[in-house]
RNA sequence: GGGCGGUUAGCUCAGUUGGUAGAGCACUACAAUGACACUGUAGGGGUCACAGGUUCAAGUCCUGUACCGCCCACCA
C-alpha cells in the first residue's frame, strides 16, 4: 500500500501490459456480448513509430478500452503492410552496400533477401505500439503478404479481370525514373517550380514561313507528331493542314486544329508529344498520330532521340536548347512558374510516359461508394470530409494497379502461347482455365493500396466461406486515419468492401489530426523537425505522451506537439498519483457503506461526478476526446483535490466522522480511474490495483463502466456548496490584500448575511478559526458578495494605501458593470424585445451592483477618515 | 484555378441553441501546512484578424477582405 511520492512511470507501465498480455485480455470475448471491430490501420514494415502513429493508435486503443468497460466484446486487429515501393527501395539500397544490386541477383533472390529483411527488422512498429499500451490481439496479427492473405488478393483481381472491369491499357502514366516505375497520381505531389519557358520556331516545309510554339520541356520536341491549334484561332486561319519541319530531326509533321489549346496562352500553338503528356496523348489518339516513346525507364533519351539518345533528360534539355539556338529556331527563353509533378516516394521529378498497365475502371465501383455514403452507411467524423470525398469520387480516373517492381503480389496473370492472357490462382490452373499451354507470368506486381484495400475483410479470413471471424465481426465498427489516404486508401476499401462482401467496411471514419512541430511545421525526419514518440516514452512515460495527444484531439484539423505540454501530461500523473496516495493513506479497514451520512459537500462531489461521467461518454462516443480528457482533468484537480479534499480532511481525521468522507472519496476515485484508464491505461490500472474494494475487477482494464446513481445529481447542493467556495475564495482574497500569508491562521473573521449552514466550511477553507456573526470593531477589510458582507479584521500594520488601491478599483469596477447594466435598462427595445428572463436578470444585477457599490464607498469613507 | 480548416490572454487551445469571454502553461506576489514544490493561495493580462450587415444584443449568424495551413486540379 506504501506508494512511492513520486511517479515513476517506466517500471508501472511495461509490468501491466504483460499482466494485461498473460490475462489474455486483448482477444474479444466470447458469445453474447455486442462486438466492437476495428481493424488497425497497417503501418508499412518499413516504418517506425512518429507521431502521428502514437496519435492514430492511441485513439483506437482509446475506443477498444471504452468499448470493452462498455460491454463489448472488442477485438482490434493489427497488422502491417508489406508496402512495395517502399520496402523494394529499402531492399535496392541494402544490396548496393553490400555491392551487388537488384539487376545483378534477380528477381528470385531479390525477393529473398527482402524476406529476409522483413523477418529481422519488418516488426519494429509493432513492437513500439506494445509500450505505448496498445492493447491488441497479437494473436491475430495479420501481414498484407500472408499466405491467406494473398488468397483473398488472387480472389478479387481474377473476378475483376473475368468481370471485365480490370484491363490491360496503354496510357500515359507517371513514371518514377528512380524507382523505374509506374505511380499513381494520389502517389504524387505537384510543385511549382521557378523554370524557362521556351520559345520555338517550326518552320513550314514549303517554306513560305513558320509557327512558334511554347514549351517548358523543349527535350521532348524529339518525340514531336503534330502542332495543334485551336479551330477558332483566326491566327492559323488557312494554315491548318500544313506540314511542319521539326528543327534538329527534321521529320515532317502536320499542323492540326484541336480544341485543347488555349489561343490565350503563349502563341496559341501547341506542340503535341502523345507519348510524354496525358493532353497530348487525348489529341494524339483523336488524330490517330504515332506515338514515339523518347525516355526509357530512367528518363533516358531512347533511340528514337537519334543523336541525344543515352543521354539523360536533363542534359538532353540543354543539348536540344543550345542546337536550337544555334541553328536559329530558338525564339526566346522566358522565366515562367511551372508546374512539376513530384514522386512522394522517391522526391524524383516524375514523368509522363506511355506505357502499357493493368486497370481497374472505376465509374461502377466509385457509385457503390457515393452511395454507401449518401445512405449514412459510412459516416466521417469530422463530417466534412464526406464532400470531400464524394467530390473525388465523382471524378475518378480509373486506377493504374501495375507496378514495376518485385516487392508485392505479383499480377496473377498469364500468357497462353497464341499471347491470351488469363487470370488465374496459379501457372496450372491458368493451363486448366485456358486448356493451353502457358508460357510465361506477367512481370508485374499490384499498387500495394490494391491489396490494402482488402485489408477489413481479408484480415478477418475472406474469401474463406469457414472463417468465423467475418462473420462476427465485419463490418468494423470505425475507421481510424489520416486526411491523406482518404482518397488512396478508405476509398479503395469502401469500394472493395462493398463490392465484394456486400457490406460497408467500417460504419464511422474518424480522421483525426495532423501531428505538427511546434511552430506549426510538419513533422519530418528529413528536416530533423521530428519528435520521437519513444524518446518521450523514455522521459514522461506513455501516459504522458497518451494523455498530450489525445487531449488535443477532437474535429481539429491539426495539432501542435509542444514538450512543454507533455511536462504538463507527467503532472497530471503525478498529482493522480499523490492524490490516491492521499486516499489510500486516509482509508481504515472499515470502509463499508454503513454509516453513511452525506453532507453537502459530499453531495457536491458526487453530483460533479455525475455530470463528469455523462460528459466523458457523450464526448469518447463523438470522437470529441479533448472534451473528455478536459472534464476528467477538471474533477479530479479543481474539484476533488482543490475543494473535496481539503474540505474533508477534518472529517477524515475524527473516527466519528470519517467514514462518509472515505466512502465518497474511494467511490469517486474509482470512478474517475475507470474513465481515464481509456487515456492513461496504466497508472490508472496500478493504484486500482491498490484500491481496497470488495468484488473489484481482477483488472480496472476490465472493469466496468462507472454506474452512477440518478441520487448523484443534486443542483441544490451543487448550487449551495459552490456559493460557500465563493465566500471562501473572496475571504482568501481579502487576506491576500493584507498581506496575510496564505494557510496562516487568524483568530476571527465576521459576517453579516446568511451563511446556509456553510459557516464551519468557508472557515475552515478560509483559515479561519472563527467565524463570527456580526461586524467587528476597529479597523478591518470588507467586502460583499453573494448577499454576505465579510469582515476581516486588521492588526496596526496594515498598509492603508494598498487597501485603499484595492477599494478603489473595486469601486471603478462596479461603476463601469452598473453603467453598463442601466444603459441596457434604459434601452425600452431591450425592455421590449429581450426573453423577460434576460431582463428580469438584468435587473436583479443592477440591483446587486448598486447595493455593492454602496458598501464599496462607504468602506472608502471609513478608510479615508481613519 | 476550385475547395476545406484556422485567426480568441505572452504561448498552446476551449467556448453549447446569439445574453457581454475561459482553461493549462508562462508571468508577479506569497507559502516548508502530515498527499503532492512535478505543489498550494492570490493576482495581473483580451477592441475575440479586419470591414460591412442582421439583431434590443454578435467571439457565436450573413457578406466581403487579409494572412497562415491543408487538399484537389491536364494549361503547353
Amino acid at each position: 500500500m506504501a506508494l512511492e511520492s513520486r511517479y515513476d512511470a517506466s517500471g508501472v507501465e511495461q509490468t501491466w501490459y504483460l499482466r494485461w498480455e498473460e490475462a489474455g485480455l486483448f482477444h474479444p470475448e466470447g458469445q453474447g456480448k455486442p462486438t466492437y471491430t476495428i481493424t488497425i490501420p497497417p503501418p508499412n514494415i518499413t516504418g517506425s513509430l512518429h507521431m502521428g502513429h502514437a496519435l492514430c493508435y492511441s485513439i483506437q486503443d482509446l475506443l477498444g478500452r471504452y468499448k470493452r468497460m462498455t460491454g463489448h466484446s472488442v477485438l482490434i486487429l493489427p497488422g502491417s503492410d508489406h508496402a512495395g515501393i517502399a520496402t523494394q527501395s529499402v531492399v535496392d539500397k541494402l544490396l548496393r552496400k553490400e555491392g551487388a544490386s537488384a539487376a545483378q541477383v534477380g528477381r528470385e533472390r531479390f525477393l529473398e533477401r527482402a524476406w529476409e529483411w522483413r523477418h529481422e527488422s519488418g516488426n519494429t512498429i509493432i513492437n513500439q505500439f506494445r509500450r505505448l499500451g496498445h492493447a491488441f490481439d497479437w494473436s491475430r496479427l495479420r501481414f498484407t503478404l500472408d499466405e491467406d492473405y494473398v488468397q483473398a488478393v488472387l480472389k478479387v483481381f481474377i473476378e475483376w479481370f473475368d468481370r471485365g472491369i480490370i484491363y490491360r491499357g496503354k496510357r500515359v502514366v507517371n513514371w518514377d525514373p528512380v524507382l523505374k516505375t509506374s505511380v499513381s497520381d494520389i502517389e504524387t505531389e505537384r510543385k511549382t517550380i521557378n523554370g524557362k519557358l521556351y520559345y520555338v520556331r517550326y518552320p513550314f516545309a514549303d517554306g513560305s514561313g513558320d509557327v512558334v510554339i511554347a514549351t517548358t520541356r523543349p527535350e521532348t520536341m524529339l518525340a514531336d507528331v503534330a502542332v495543334a491549334v485551336h479551330p477558332s484561332d483566326e491566327r492559323y486561319k488557312g494554315l491548318v493542314g500544313k506540314t511542319l519541319l521539326l528543327p534538329l530531326v527534321g521529320r515532317e509533321i502536320p499542323l492540326i486544329s484541336d480544341v485543347y489549346p488555349d489561343p490565350e496562352f503563349g502563341s496559341g500553338a501547341v506542340k503535341i508529344t502523345p507519348a510524354h503528356d496525358p493532353n497530348d496523348y487525348q489529341v494524339g489518339m483523336r488524330h490517330g498520330l504515332p506515338m514515339p516513346v523518347l525516355l526509357d525507364e530512367s528518363a533516358k533519351i531512347t533511340a528514337e532521340g537519334g543523336a541525344y539518345a543515352g543521354l539523360d533528360r536533363l542534359e538532353a534539355r540543354k543539348r536540344v536548347v543550345a542546337d536550337l539556338e544555334e541553328q536559329g529556331f530558338l525564339v526566346e527563353i522566358r522565366d515562367h512558374e511551372i508546374p512539376i509533378i513530384v514522386g512522394e516516394r522517391s522526391g524524383e521529378v516524375i514523368e509522363p510516359l506511355l506505357s502499357e498497365q493493368w486497370f481497374a475502371s472505376q465509374a461502377e465501383l466509385a457509385a457503390l461508394a457515393m452511395q454507401a455514403v449518401s445512405d449514412g452507411k459510412i459516416k466521417f467524423v469530422p463530417d466534412r470530409y464526406e464532400r470531400i470525398f464524394n467530390e473525388w469520387l465523382e471524378n475518378l480516373h480509373d486506377w493504374c494497379i501495375s507496378r514495376q517492381l518485385w516487392w508485392g503480389h505479383r499480377v496473377p496473370v498469364y500468357y497462353c502461347e497464341d499471347g491470351t492472357p488469363v487470370a488465374a490462382l496459379s501457372w496450372a490452373d491458368a493451363e486448366q482455365k485456358s486448356g493451353q499451354t502457358i508460357v510465361r507470368q506477367d512481370d508485374d506486381v499490384l499498387d500495394t493500396w490494391f491489396s490494402s484495400g482488402l485489408w477489413p475483410f481479408a484480415t478477418l479470413g475472406w474469401p474463406n466461406p469457414e472463417a468465423e471471424d467475418l462473420g462476427n465481426f465485419y463490418p468494423t465498427d470505425v475507421l481510424v486515419t489520416s486526411r491523406e489516404i482518404i482518397f488512396l486508401w478508405v476509398a479503395r476499401m469502401a469500394m472493395m468492401g462493398l463490392d465484394f462482401v456486400g457490406e460497408v467496411p467500417f460504419r464511422d471514419v474518424y480522421i483525426y489530426a495532423t501531428v505538427l512541430t511546434e511552430d506549426g511545421k510538419r513533422m519530418s525526419k528529413s528536416l530533423g523537425t521530428g519528435v520521437d514518440p519513444m524518446d518521450i516514452i523514455e522521459k514522461v512515460g506513455a501516459d504522458a505522451l497518451r494523455y498530450t495527444l489525445l487531449s488535443q484531439t477532437g474535429y481539429n484539423q491539426d495539432i501542435r506537439y509542444s514538450e512543454r505540454r507533455t511536462e504538463d501530461a507527467r503532472n497530471f500523473c503525478n498529482k493522480i498519483w499523490n492524490a490516491s496516495r492521499f486516499v489510500l493513506m486516509n482509508l481504515t479497514d472499515t470502509i463499508v457503506g454503513a454509516n453513511i451520512d452525506l453532507q453537502p459537500e459530499d453531495r457536491w462531489l458526487l453530483s460533479r461526478l455525475h455530470a463528469t461521467e455523462r460528459v466523458v461518454r457523450e464526448a469518447y462516443d463523438s470522437y470529441n476526446i479533448q472534451e473528455a480528457a478536459a472534464a476528467l482533468y477538471r474533477f479530479f484537480w479543481s474539484e476533488m483535490c482543490d475543494w473535496y479534499i481539503e474540505v474533508a480532511k477534518r472529517r477524515l481525521q475524527d473516527e466519528e466522522t470519517q467514514a462518509t468522507p472515505q466512502w465518497v472519496l474511494l467511490k469517486s476515485l474509482e470512478a474517475f480511474l475507470t474513465m481515464m484508464h481509456p487515456i492513461m491505461p496504466h497508472i490508472t490500472e496500478e493504484i486500482y490495483s491498490h484500491l481496497p474494494i470488495k468484488d473489484k475487477a481482477s483488472f480496472l482494464m476490465s472493469a466496468p463502466w462507472p454506474e452512477l446513481p440518478l441520487s448523484f445529481e443534486d443542483a441544490d447542493s451543487e448550487a449551495r456548496v459552490e456559493r460557500w467556495f465563493a465566500i471562501a475564495r473572496s475571504l482568501r482574497a481579502q487576506r491576500a490584500s493584507a498581506d496575510i500569508e496564505p494557510g496562516r491562521t487568524i483568530a476571527e473573521a465576521f459576517f453579516e448575511g446568511d451563511l446556509d449552514g456553510g459557516d464551519a466550511l468557508i472557515a475552515s477553507q478560509s483559515w479561519v478559526t472563527e467565524l463570527k456573526q456580526g461586524a467587528p470593531e476597529g479597523a478591518c477589510i470588507s467586502t460583499t458578495l453573494e448577499g454576505v458582507d465579510l469582515h476581516i479584521p486588521l492588526g496596526a500594520s496594515v498598509d492603508q494605501a494598498k487597501l485603499l488601491d484595492k477599494l478603489q478599483r473595486e469601486e471603478a469596477k462596479l461603476l463601469a458593470e452598473q453603467a453598463g447594466l442601466s444603459a441596457r435598462l434604459n434601452n425600452p427595445q431591450f425592455v421590449e424585445r429581450a426573453k423577460p428572463e434576460i431582463v428580469e436578470r438584468e435587473r436583479a444585477a443592477l440591483e446587486d451592483v448598486t447595493d455593492r457599490l454602496a458598501k464599496v464607498r462607504e468602506r472608502l469613507v471609513t478608510l479615508q477618515a481613519g
